[in-house]
DNA sequence: TCAAGAATAGAACGACCGTGCTTTTATGGC
DNA sequence: GCCATAAAAGCACGGTCGTTCTATTCTTGA
């Protein structure tokens, strides 16, 4: 690897888990540049605009999912272990320590809206590519007979990235508001809700999901 | 109501606007006061700082909120009409015509890690009532012999949200790719979705929570 | 080893950011 | 209708943004 893509690539480890927790658009060029040891030119250089930055960054991001998520869980067997190996690797990237704002596409979609419409397209086509393979491995399990053949493989697969983007956004929520928010005073008796409890509750609704999924004779 | 507080609220009206579309540390005091027919100075002078403006929109999105979703649904009979009823008014929020973009919250709560500490710490208050709300009404629901006994209603709180944040992440997500996305070549039997899909399946997800919280011998 | 080319730095640009200060204009109670 | 006061505008500031151009330093292959 010549110096050129090496330092590319560390920028991008950077500018990573600065999107991670800036989002995309907060993403800075001179911020970045001072991050990773670099002047401001000298980092443009590389990307010769934002858009492309940005893209850059997407890519890192997808180049990573697929090697840290997707292919170890494909060598799984086939069936229902498959489709648990996609959701804990989902889970254990949510909390790679190279994004320390949480999973870098969640934050891209919700700040879907003002990205540049090259960036926008590329998202939304690495996210169905996501879905598409969540529901393939839920389909090869109705074959195999671990979940029910009336199952709608789209719809649990749906169902269960919605949980754990919504956990995922309501945990960071939660992580985020220490005990040095001021007032504890107020709200009584709570619903005791800690960042770890949201995980554990995650895994209870999967759990529960699958359970519901299994063939009647196997319940 | 004085001029002051008029043109206050309608800059507020704009900005929530505004903040649903591109975030709340998106929103440009200058842009802003343009947008709302304002020179920035005229506009700078309601608010005494970014923050204080981040504040007061957080504060009227919350108003709006408790007017629009919390309020009528308390209205309703208690029990599952009542846990329906803030489900179904939270839908309509999140498509009002107020917020092009979205639900507000599920964009600030994207955004949180960038939040100055006091707008984060109102947000994780908010989304704690929200949710205690939400919990509170599905205990009374098993009160009334709508749900089991033995529901959590923590858990079935966080999980119906977490389906609702979730399913509108995706929801927009999709509804920004039309047509015009470059190359709807690839990707050949891809699993169909549409923002109306989207919805239908966030229902099917939701009605499955209820019968599955329902008691046995109402099943 | 040395030159060709890649990689980086430096300085500058116009634009917009949030924020003060002063001045002008509009409002509303008497 | 006047006038104290509230509301808005105008202007200027230091900073940072993305981007360009030029100059310098480093890599690397023959």
């Amino acid at each position: 690897m010549t110096k050129g893509e090496e330092t590319r690539s560390a920028v991008l480890g950077e500018a990573i888990a600065q999107a991670s927790v800036v989002g995309l658009r907060g993403v800075t060029i001179g911020t970045l540049a001072t991050k990773a040891g670099l002047s401001k030119s000298g980092l443009f250089a590389h990307f010769r605009s934002k858009e492309s930055l940005q893209l850059g960054i997407l890519e890192e991001a997808i180049t990573r999912f697929i090697a840290l998520v997707i292919a170890p869980s494909l060598k799984e067997a086939r069936g229902k272990p498959r489709v648990a190996a996609l959701l804990g690797a989902w889970k254990r990237w949510a909390r790679s320590e190279f994004m320390p704002g949480g999973c870098i596409f969640v934050s891209a979609i919700a700040e879907i809206d003002d990205l540049e419409p090259a960036v926008r397209a590329r998202l939304v086509e690495a996210q169905l590519d996501w879905l598409d393979t969540l529901a393939q491995a839920i389909r090869i399990a109705q074959d195999e007979g671990h979940f029910r053949k009336d199952l709608d493989a789209t719809q649990m697969a749906l169902e269960v990235l919605s949980l754990a983007y919504g956990h995922h956004l309501l945990g960071r929520l939660l992580r985020l508001s220490g005990p040095g928010s001021s007032e504890r005073t107020r709200a009584p008796r709570r619903t005791s809700l800690s960042p770890a409890e949201i995980e554990a509750r995650l895994d209870r609704a999967i759990t529960r999901l699958f359970r519901d999924a299994q063939p009647r004779d196997a319940r």
